[in-house]
DNA sequence: TTGCGTTATGTTATCTTATAACAAAATGGA
DNA sequence: TCCATTTTGTTATAAGATAACATAACGCAA
């Protein structure tokens, strides 16, 4: 794979916001081509020094409400753990995501996972959360809590880190 | 229940801290008081006038190097979608937690859920994660990814605020 | 008990991340 | 064309976190 998909995740983006009527501006555009183009989670400030070259505002705020209004769609992912943010690979509703983190590389991969729903079934067979809303959210039986988004990072070393590692201590 | 098992919890760390050779100096013990006694997240800056006001240092490093010895023990866990600090309520081995955060009063309860391994075996019910080592880490299967910790944090309404809020639109 | 290496605390200064507030421009209908 | 709304851009500042270094406490061996 040449670049990963990123094509079609642009694109993808693009028809999601035809059919939404989300204005996917300029700089909103350009910020998503820059996440997908780096392949990994980047700061706001990174991201803002590229919009700079590009001619855009070069103000905190340029970047920060970009990357509001793709994270609100579902376009773009928060990387809690590394303070960065990192373009969805499989856009659609807005969804919390599940992402494998490198520590060595700082490379973001995520699951490919169903949205809410089956993220929740999936914790509910640990925590015991029980379906019973319509509206998206569920219920959580002994906890009583209702949950409406998560954010779930996994940490640890790629494949590619691994095996480089694997290969410096021989 | 009084005081929802703080004083155990706060026993079972000068325990393990025992066992473990660890010094839980008064910066840490207090530290971790602070948190216990809150039962919600607290900012760093929030242990920090905490801990003016009792006389320890007063400037950012004391408070944040105290959460880092506490943490990296697995007593205290960093709720990364509120940049906050919340005590464990089941202190043992350092441990990824799985946290329900309301969005509306912003208490933190922590589920009470095995470690690592099984953590990564429920995950594994839907991204396919499977158990490779013996050294606490596992391998995930088709992501080729060596997972060492992780954070799940779960957003939502808790019981109280569910209820209150119920109340309050009638 | 003294002395010494190690660990922890306290401080200054600074860096990074994020947001509030407001003016100017673009957009999309009535 | 006009107006309300949304978006962009800017200044300024808040909030969160860490680097670097001096001082103090601790733990233990001589």
């Amino acid at each position: 794979m040449a670049n990963s998909g990123r094509d079609e995740a642009f694109e993808k983006v693009e028809r999601l916001c035809k059919e939404r009527n989300l204005r996917l501006t300029p700089v909103r555009k350009r910020v998503l081509e820059i996440l997908l183009e780096a392949g990994r989670a980047l700061g706001a400030y990174e991201v803002l020094e590229s919009l700079r070259r590009d001619g855009f505002g070069h103000q905190p705020p340029v970047a920060y409400r970009a990357l509001e209004f793709l994270q609100e769609n579902g376009f773009v992912h928060r990387v809690e753990g590394m303070k960065g943010y990192v373009a969805c690979t499989s856009p659609s509703e807005p969804h919390g995501p599940v992402l494998l983190v490198c520590d060595s590389c700082n490379e973001v991969k995520e699951l490919r996972t169903p949205h809410l729903e089956v993220i929740a079934g999936g914790i509910g067979s640990y925590c015991s959360l029980e379906s019973a809303a319509e509206d998206g959210q569920h219920h959580a039986g002994k906890q009583e809590f209702l949950a409406s988004a998560h954010a779930i990072e996994i940490l640890g070393c790629c494949k590619q880190c691994s095996e480089a590692s694997e290969l410096s201590s021989k």
